[in-house]
DNA sequence: TGTACATCAGTGAACGCGCGTTCACTGATGTAC
DNA sequence: TGTACATCAGTGAACGCGCGTTCACTGATGTAC
């Protein structure tokens, strides 16, 4: 019996990981209350205090997937906002990185916007990845504006951006601008919302 | 014993109206999470299974609650677009008055925009509530754009009216913008920022 | 005006459940000599 | 190279809890005659 080929390892080796990976499929299917220490570790295949050896308690896993997503969301607004040409254009790169993630893994980016955990603020970790993830809006406004504008309404430009596009995905994500969609014919809200934002507030 | 002055009667009154008043207070101190049929019915002083009198379960108590919200969230916005000459200024007082509502009651414009229920588009009140509380907004920007513009090009401003606004609050809420407020001198944050979104995308 | 009875709005015991967390433990691994 | 032992990463039983919901019930109210 002991040891026989297919026999799990007493030690699981990067169990860490596994409970994060299982954590983020929980949360995809069934959104952040399903998100408990013992499914977790069910899903892990693992007994139901195992994650005690990598996680304080379920705030702290939580966190620890917040941070993942915040993370995630600065690179890919980084790679856009690097690829191709200065302008316009790259503002509107910027935003649909932004909206394509949101879109992608609403779930997760509920959960690093508020749902799902109170005093998010209070852990050093998610406030710090939170203000990193807004830092490529706040660059790439910078130097699409140049020399044009005082650090102060390049500021005001910026907090201006990013609640224009959290507002817009959270309204895609839930379903909100259903009944709009069909009003703009042709081209995806998404697109033709953030043409409009670059257009009128970006110049 | 029986009857005597102080003696709660047997029946209520309004159970319905106290239930909801409770989960308000429950809501407001300790979020959405809190809200329990249990803990309500304990608030209201009555027995745990009271409440199955008024509501069929517990996510039809946080429709209600939604529902009331969203209806005065559009009341509050009906109020300030009607008061006051039309022109910029109308469509900031719009707008304060929808990051007032926010600000005032976080918990209440977080249960109402996606936080603690799935699905809430299943709910047709609920969905009809929200469709309804977004109807200021188009009605407003439709007439300050008057006659200049399409029909698709003002549904396109109004949604991205309310993506701003509503990123705006959110942010505000959760505490991401607590940095960039230092960042401007004078006035809060929330005024600078809706001037700022009239003068570049509503002229 | 009085009475019978239907209906409404409560009670309280009970159910089964999954949860977070604790505790003492044990198997596996790594390290010092 | 071998051995003793510390440390790490698991197990599994157990706790107490609050929950949603069901059920049979009962007190209070309203209505028909």
């Amino acid at each position: 019996m002991a040891s026989t080929e297919g026999a799990r390892p007493y030690h699981h080796g990067d169990l860490r990981a596994a409970l994060l990976t299982q954590a983020r499929v929980l949360l995809d299917r069934d959104g952040a209350d399903a998100i408990s220490f013992r499914a977790v570790a069910r899903a892990a295949g693992v007994s139901p205090t195992a994650p005690y050896n990598h996680f304080a308690n379920r705030r702290d896993l939580l966190a620890a997937l917040a941070v993942e997503g915040f993370t995630a969301l600065a690179e890919r607004q980084r790679a856009a906002a690097t690829t191709g040409p200065a302008g316009a254009a790259r503002l509107v790169a910027l935003g649909r990185a932004y909206l394509d993630f949101a879109a992608q893994q609403p779930q997760l980016y509920r959960l690093m916007f508020g749902t799902g955990v109170q005093h998010w603020h209070d852990i050093p970790a998610v406030a710090a990845a939170k203000t990193a993830s807004f830092q490529p809006i706040r660059t790439t406004i910078t130097e699409h504006h140049a020399a044009r504008g005082s650090v102060e309404s390049i500021e005001i430009a910026a907090v201006g951006a990013w609640s224009y596009v959290h507002g817009l995905a959270m309204l895609l994500i839930d379903g909100s601008l259903d009944r709009a969609r069909e009003g703009v014919a042709g081209t995806d809200l998404a697109t033709v919302a953030l043409r409009w934002f670059v257009g009128q507030a970006m110049t």
